[in-house]
RNA sequence: GGGUCUAUAGCCAAGUGGUAAGGCGUGGGUCUGCAACACCCUGAUCGUUGGUUCAAAUCCGACUAGGCCCUCCA
């Protein structure tokens, strides 16, 4: 298998540290309001990368955070705390806003077929650990205190840039006017990871430390959980492309020090979904959220369609016209797949060399457009029996999750003789040349969820 | 200002040096009482411009346009 590595800025071979074991964090969601397809669509890409390793044969321990707590509501440092303002907008604690929000979550994640990892972990619920690695790194010296925070030293890193590719001469502190520099600092990059002074005095989730009462910095929260559940080598790390500074740079900075070695091999970033303006946001346009895409009658997987035909690190441009053609094309593959016939006759010579084909769009940075091709050329394919299609098709499905093949559903014996029986009515009907009687029956029976298909061999139905 | 990514038909998009996959849409057609379904046909020389090469959408340079990041947004 091959992917991009943000690290080296190549396509690569993928060699995870344990043979047939691949360690994998992705960062989760902050759980202050309901996510948007923008966020969402990390998560599938995420998701494609899981099901991709296991499909290759890796077994894959999943990791991923919940960040429950405080952190800022506006992009720069000013505002109100992002847990604390959704909870009061709620008329909430934090702790309930958090639980709703994560619920919410996952129930989004669920619709777009996006698996749960394995392990999901609050933030919250691992200070200890955070205070654990806080103090090492005090004691190694890697770490400062400094009016009552504590500061990761990052001078004290090895290559504190080399995921950003970022040149130290040029950063400019506070760009956006919004940022304030923090006079405590040695450096100016240096990033905090344990605050009893802030801003924000009204945090209501506090806990005791050994430097004093408060709650940790961001970062160490993601280093903190993957070394507790992952242990000291992980494989592949995975976020949004806005992680990749300050978020992740800080992570490696945090957990090399607290490790002594080299910590994450890989490191993959999903790109944006944009809308005609740009960047997707919370705050500005139209919140588009899976229930909104709901509301308006699509099916989510009509998004996750959308996403698959196109390349996790390409920038994806949302409208409501892409949407519509993608929940179109989604249809029609779907209703294809409904008409094969399911009569057993394994073709497994041939099924072999697509399985080929699929494995290599895989092993080719999750080319998941790739991916759909080689579903539409099995369907294409004469020489495959329907059985060897659906039999492909179910196989390729574990990665795509679109929910391409569903169980015929059931129907009772009287209700289809009843069917049946319209059907016939109908036949006589436009035998008499009754076409008006003739599409009051298909009318009727399609409001009762059945749909008339009319084809050169007779009358057919299906439920919908 | 710096970093980074992107640029292929109306839209999404494959392509990783040998003369442009696929999907949606559009238009035309077959089938049909009509419709739906299905099926057939239908389109681009790859942002611009230099260069390397027998050969470039694919490599290198410049330019143009756009996205994102530069302290807590996926």
């Amino acid at each position: 298998m091959r992917v991009y590595n943000t690290l080296t800025k190549k396509i690569e071979d993928f060699i995870p540290f344990e043979e047939g074991v691949v360690r994998m964090y992705t960062c989760g969601p902050t759980v202050y309001n309901f996510a948007h397809i923008g966020n969402l669509r990390t998560y599938i890409f995420e998701d494609i990368l899981e099901k991709s390793l296991m499909y290759v044969g890796y077994n894959v321990l999943r990791v991923m955070n919940i960040t429950d707590v405080g952190h800022l509501t506006s992009d720069g440092d000013t505002g109100e705390d992002k847990m604390a303002k959704g909870a009061k907008r709620e008329g909430k604690t934090v702790k309930e806003t958090a639980q709703f929000y994560t619920e919410a979550f996952f129930k989004d994640c669920s619709e777009l077929n996006i698996d749960k990892p394995a392990v999901v972990a609050p933030a919250s619920e691992h200070i200890d650990q955070y205070i654990k690695m806080i103090k090492k790194l005090l004691d190694d010296g890697y770490a400062y205190e400094s009016n009552g925070n504590i500061y990761f030293d990052i001078s004290k890193a090895r290559d504190y840039y080399r995921l950003s590719g970022k040149n130290p001469d040029d950063l400019r502190v506070g760009v956006r006017d919004s940022v304030e520099e923090d006079a405590a600092k040695r450096n100016p990059a240096d990033f905090a990871l344990w605050f009893t002074v802030s801003k924000f005095q009204n945090q209501e989730m506090k806990w005791d430390s050994p430097w004093g009462v408060g709650y940790p910095g961001w970062h160490i929260e993601c280093s903190g959980i993957s070394a507790e559940y992952l242990g000291e080598h992980l494989d592949i790390h995975c976020g949004g492309v806005d992680n990749i500074f300050p978020h992740h740079t800080n992570e490696i900075a945090q957990s090399e020090a607290y490790f002594g070695h080299k910590w994450c091999n890989y490191w993959m970033h999903g790109e944006h979904l944009n809308d005609a303006s740009g960047k997707m946001s919370k705050s500005k346009g139209e919140f588009l959220t899976v229930d909104l895409l709901k509301e308006k009658g699509y099916d989510p997987l009509s998004y996750r369609y959308f996403c698959l035909n196109s390349h996790y690190r390409k920038p994806l441009v949302f409208t409501w016209e892409a949407l519509d053609g993608a929940e179109n094309a989604y249809k029609k593959l779907k209703n294809r797949i409904k008409q094969l016939d399911r009569t057993p006759d394994l073709n497994e010579n041939k099924t072999d060399a697509y399985q080929v084909k699929f494995k290599s769009a895989i092993s080719n940075d999750l080319n998941t457009s790739s991916m759909m091709t080689i579903l539409y050329d099995v369907l294409k394919d004469d020489d495959l029996s329907d059985f060897s299609k659906l039999y492909l098709i179910d196989d390729f499905d574990k990665v795509l999750s679109l929910n391409l093949i569903e169980d015929e559903p059931e129907i009772e014996e009287d209700k289809e003789q009843e069917i049946l029986k319209k059907i016939e009515e109908r036949a006589q009907a436009k035998k008499d040349k009754n076409f008006a009687l003739a599409d009051q029956i298909r009318d009727e029976l399609l409001k009762q969820g059945v749909k008339l298909i009319d084809t050169r061999e007779g009358t057919t139905y299906e439920l919908v």
